[in-house]
DNA sequence: TTTCTCACA
DNA sequence: TGTGAGAA
């Protein structure tokens, strides 16, 4: 029940997510001008992103990538969110409503965050010294 | 050096 | 969205 923490926990800067996500600062910051994804941040006010924000903005990624806008990203994260939580049914279903918005895609994670995980285990490997990820990172590679 | 915010060709 | 300025 810690999986959660770790995919919580904020550990990438901006220039990392870059070369994992291989979308630009600009792009990055930009989608979170829209609330698409909410890194946490530094005293500094650098941004700081947990893998759950990397996975969300490769998803990001792939719906532009399929032709998808801002608003419709927005729309189907908001659906997904009422999927998984799903609002006290007020209303029980007397009829048989299909209510299941059905998320289309993603089983994305797993084999993406192996070439996540090895770029930034690379970058680390750049100004070896933050092994203390190495320890965590270990964990993924499994 | 890297990232931040702001503003504009 | 890209890019550059100026600051931290």
């Amino acid at each position: 029940m810690s999986s959660h923490i770790r995919r919580s926990m904020p550990l990438f800067p901006i220039g990392i997510v870059m070369q994992l996500t291989g979308l630009s600062a600009r792009q990055i910051r930009y989608y979170e001008e829209h609330g698409l994804v909410s890194p946490a941040r530094t005293e500094g006010n650098r941004r700081l992103f947990s893998f759950n924000d990397i996975d969300r903005l490769l998803e990001i990624k792939d719906l532009i990538e399929q032709g998808v806008n801002l608003a419709g990203i927005k729309q189907i994260f908001a659906s997904r969110k009422q999927a998984e939580q799903p609002e006290q049914p007020k209303q029980p279903n007397k009829s048989n409503t299909p209510a299941t918005p059905k998320v289309v895609k993603q089983d994305l994670s797993e084999e993406e965050l192996r070439e996540l995980l090895r770029t930034e285990l690379m970058q680390a490997g750049r100004f070896n010294r933050a092994t203390l990820r190495q320890g965590d990172m270990a964990r993924f590679f499994h």
